[in-house]
DNA sequence: AAGTGGTCTAGACCACAAT
DNA sequence: TTGTGGTCTAGACCACTTT
């Protein structure tokens, strides 16, 4: 299922496979030609080339620079999926880990939050909003809120998804508008069940994967 | 970080944002103006109002019905992160589970199966394809490579990341080419380690997201 | 200034579904 | 046949980077 076998293909899945071909033959970072150039060389227009780029950009095989140009990307980095932080996951793969806290504050509870959290509606929550880093390139933007009241957190239930960069978010992560990301919301308790945060993450599919362990439930 | 606040953006987001508020006030399934009488309405090219349009059916807004129209969309389903099915799951949400095996076989491993399976390369493999369905609905294509001659599993490694559905996969789907998917692959060992099975499985992005409970390692 | 990618347009033509 | 979404084109113009 991962060829395009038994469907007819579009012009621009076949300009996709052949661009595709062409990263294997080079190195991470390699420059592949300009957008105009592969559309005369390949007898297609510049739209087509765009959207084989595009998707080669949203699957993490090309990185795209505005007014530089288009690179061939490096492998994706991975992470484990757990409460506390993935910096040791990212050192595992020779990735410098790192953050920039981009808003700290404290904002009113809505009613979204006020469930969320245990609090009341208009009670003060902790909101802090941070750009995790991997090699200093973005890699995700992460939001919390937290209940200012609340102990440690034991346990957590995390959702992972897929979503489509905002413009802000594609702003601060330095891809494309509509790029798909992987969406990842965790819920966490203390061991009593309070709730402690509920964190919001959106990390650029082209760059990251999560991985965990698990075991059987029953046997 | 969910709205545009802060960044400049592209005529086809506001376009998608109007959109989505026009969701809103409608109920799933019912349909939306075609795409010239949007772009007519809205004061813009098709083009325009057709990547607004795809974005939105790739986070699982609108569903888009060649020759028909396009309808606002059903809510995501979810499945706990697990070895054994997620049919339970399902069922809890008052979805109908369902399965199609699209081809069961036996192949010759590859260098790649052979190292994942632990068997010599050219052994047999057993190999299955299966359509997986929500309330008859393509939801994932499940592709499984096993060991024939290993236990029972006991563990497993499951890595989650973004992908785009392929032209097989889209016809298989119902969904279009290019379009954001979950692939989730899964790595079983029985209790002594010995590989069991590998799991290649693309689920429709816009349909499904994951659930998984964690609990703090150290404290 | 020149070259790159990013957005947007207006239109042609095709494929599919309903009438 | 008509209306829908799907693909593709050729070109204009903008934004960013480098020279």
């Amino acid at each position: 299922m991962t060829t395009d076998a038994g469907a007819r293909a579009p012009k621009y899945y076949r300009v996709k496979e052949q661009l595709l071909e062409l990263t294997r033959t080079l190195g991470p970072d390699a420059p592949i030609p300009a957008e105009r150039s592969l559309a005369v060389a390949l007898r297609t227009s510049r739209t087509t080339v765009r959207r084989a780029l595009r998707e080669l950009a949203g699957e993490g095989r090309l990185d795209r620079v505005h007014g530089k140009g288009t690179f061939v990307a490096r492998p994706k980095v991975y992470g484990t999926l757990r409460l506390d932080s993935c910096a040791e996951d990212l050192r595992a793969q020779g990735v410098e880990p790192g953050a920039r806290t981009l808003d700290v504050g404290r904002v009113a509870a809505d009613e979204k939050l006020s469930g969320l959290l245990g609090v009341g509606v208009g009670e003060p929550v902790l909101r802090v909003e941070r750009l995790l880093l991997a090699d200093g390139e973005p890699l995700a933007v992460e939001t919390t809120h937290r209940n200012p009241g609340a102990g440690h957190a034991a346990e957590g239930e995390v959702t992972v998804e897929t979503t489509l960069a905002t413009p802000c978010e594609a702003t601060l992560l330095h891809t494309d508008v509509g790029q798909p990301m992987l969406l990842v919301t965790r819920h966490s308790r203390t061991a009593d069940g309070e709730p402690v945060d509920w964190v919001r993450s959106v990390y650029r599919g082209a760059r990251y994967r999560f991985v965990t362990t698990l075991l059987r439930a029953t046997d």
